[in-house]
DNA sequence: GTTTGTGTTAACCATTTGGTTAAACCATTC
DNA sequence: GAATGGTTTAACCAAATGGTTAACACAAAC
């Protein structure tokens, strides 16, 4: 099956936005890099700022639903939040880019993105559902005390913040460059570990 | 002491860089913030990646070397990093656009910055060093096994984090704008006792 | 009061960039 | 095989953008 010179255009794009994005992205190098006409680019999607959008809701598209598959199911906090671990270090090891691209794009608020997901998206993470669950926890002593939104933030900043940071490590603290893939690839038990062992309820609380 | 124009440059610019990336900077804008003409920033700064270079320095100097002065110190490996935790939050809450920028310049590794930084700085953080502190104190058994480098990621990650995420945690996670601030006011003493909790060597390691 | 040199401005320039247009291509339909 | 309609191309366009230039302001030096 050929693929689609729309789809062509879609996974070509989404590199180059991913990379360099939305305003070092270059509509003539994302024609480039999918070997077509720039005017194509236009034809099938009107302009850079649609081609953005659709791209954008693509990506987000790929991570939201499987958070809020991981937040919803059974399972106490400390699974849920293990399973939060081990699938974002999953997928973002195999889209190291989304996540500088999403908040950066984010922060810019060119994207009003997460109402539109809300609005279309079962399975959008049902965070307060989460937290009435983190506090009923906590108060059964089960696991320690700490505020439900900082705790996630702590989970998603050792999950996240090393890829954004990459380069930092690697010039930074010295990791070398080869070092960095292997290290991700360790890191899932490390964060759960830490994660396990700060939530751990034991002598005083 | 009136400002100097040059100094006047210097603070817009880093506003506009800071919120808009590079690419997305635009000279007209800095000048217009500034007040000036635009010939003024070439008369200056002879370029936008000159004044671009100028400003990611000056940003760089005052956050590196006190991570430095934080990590060379007296002091147990907790003690650092709470030092580290507490300065971070303090600096990046006046400074909340910097983490971003800096982040994401450095992914467009549009800047060498840090070959620069470690020619010219004293007091640039001397990151073997303190992990061999971290090994030592953990061989005799005073925190938990946790590998360094995941070790310093856990950390930068859960103070860093929250800032570059800001709307995500605003509009994802449902915290409300006002709100926010006063979490990122409690954060530190939140990271600190979560980054106690899970190097603390209790009965079995 | 003229010279001198720094600071400042308005006008201008070349290139880049997102976007458009009109014609050509080409498979399918009649 | 002519007509149809979606696809593709080359050429073009206007606006934006980084950067330059030549003249001007103006205080200090002479």
């Amino acid at each position: 099956m050929p693929e689609t010179t729309e789809q062509i255009i879609l996974n070509k794009a989404k590199e180059v936005f991913m990379q360099k994005g939305f305003a070092g992205a270059r509509m003539q190098e994302i024609a480039d890099a999918a070997g077509i006409n720039k005017a194509m680019l236009h034809y099938y999607f009107r302009s850079k700022e649609q081609l953005f959008k659709v791209i954008v809701e693509d990506i987000m598209q790929g991570f939201l639903p499987q958070l809020g598959d991981a937040l919803a199911g059974e399972g106490s906090v400390i699974e849920k939040l293990e399973k939060v671990i081990r699938l974002y270090i999953s997928i973002i090891s195999e889209n190291p880019f989304v996540p500088m691209f999403v908040l950066h794009e984010l922060s810019q608020n060119r994207t009003s993105f997460i109402t539109t997901m809300k609005k279309r998206a079962a399975r959008f993470p049902d965070f307060p559902a989460f937290f009435m669950q983190i506090i009923e926890e906590q108060a059964e002593g089960k696991i320690k005390p700490v505020p439900p939104a900082h705790l996630i933030m702590n989970v998603m900043g050792m999950v996240i913040f090393p890829f954004i940071a990459k380069p930092v490590v690697i010039n930074l603290v010295g990791v070398p460059e080869g070092q960095f893939d292997v290290m991700m690839h360790q890191r899932a038990d490390v964060v759960v570990g830490f994660m396990k062992d700060a939530l751990r309820v034991d002598g005083g609380g």
